[in-house]
DNA sequence: TTAGGTGCAAACGGTTTGCAATCGA
DNA sequence: TCGATTGCAAACCGTTTGCACCTAA
């Protein structure tokens, strides 16, 4: 799993090489830096977690740099961004565009990806119904994951009151 | 249809303060404005929206006390918070919660609802595969809307080339 | 050589907070 | 009365921008 996770990240970090490339976009030792960074996989990561990344392995990149190269990352379609409610964005590395959802836990935060194959078809066709030209969609169900259940669950048991 | 979203309007009014009640707290005039600004139909208002109706109805109130009457009727369940990716959020009546997802031009920005019947089944099924507890959810679909592609169009007979 | 990128620091804008005055129940 | 709410202004914080300097091609 990590290394074809490591594998999936290296093949996002040549396809945007070439994308770079294409539209002859210098490569610079920053976008290597952050893209790395992005597509490294275990987490979707904020700004603020691409740069302590880079930070701990020894590398300085400006702040506004790292918006610049998201905002690169992000036209090329090879990242999404994503807001779960805290106050900032995460970026998520898409090697295969809008092939799942996400399961937000409402109490701890955690996200976890599930496969949205049983929509795939349905939603172009609902797009289409109204008159829209499909282009991505995206699905999120928020509830309490088990971690969180079980530890309400520990609660009610010792205090017998909810909040 | 306008006297039918006037009469949700004034459910939701209703149910808010019932709800204030039930806990005891204060019924003041701000949250009775800031409330009927929400609950107004029409469009998802932003907190800047809500002030400017109510300015133009000749009425004041502070910006902090929006955001804090806000936060009780997300708190309510009685309304849902967006981010359309517009740098701040907007605020949807919840008449009833999860029966639609939405429709969001990448172009303009419209929004347009549509039915989530085919997925209300479906949804919870899914968290439940992933120990998740189901409490709600959200589809979106991005595209273009019918007259952002007829301007796209248009442009293309002009001028023969795509940015 | 040079168009474009980088980093810093200041600006921005939506949201939150501290606090004295005020209000609902 | 009294705890909760309000409004103001300042603080916050993620993000954007202006600009002098640097770098990939």
């Amino acid at each position: 799993m990590t290394a074809e996770a490591a594998a999936a990240g290296e093949q996002l970090f040549e396809r945007f090489h070439r994308w770079l490339r294409d539209r002859h976009l210098p490569i610079t030792r920053q976008r290597d830096l952050v893209s790395r960074a992005v597509f490294a996989g275990g987490e979707y990561r904020s700004v603020e977690g691409v740069q302590r990344r880079l930070r701990e392995q020894g590398h300085r990149v400006g702040t506004a740099t790292v918006y610049r190269a998201l905002d690169l990352l992000l036209e090329s379609g090879l990242v999404r961004a994503h807001d779960f409610g805290e106050g900032f964005k995460r970026f998520e590395p898409l090697l295969s565009p809008g092939r799942h959802g996400h399961l937000i836990c409402a109490r701890c935060g955690r996200v976890t990806e599930f496969s949205t194959e049983r929509f795939e078809r349905l939603l172009p066709l609902v797009a289409d119904e109204h008159d829209f030209q499909h282009q991505a969609h995206q699905v999120e169900i928020r509830g309490l994951c088990r971690l969180c259940r079980d530890a309400d669950a520990a609660t009610l048991g010792r205090a017998g009151r909810s909040t």
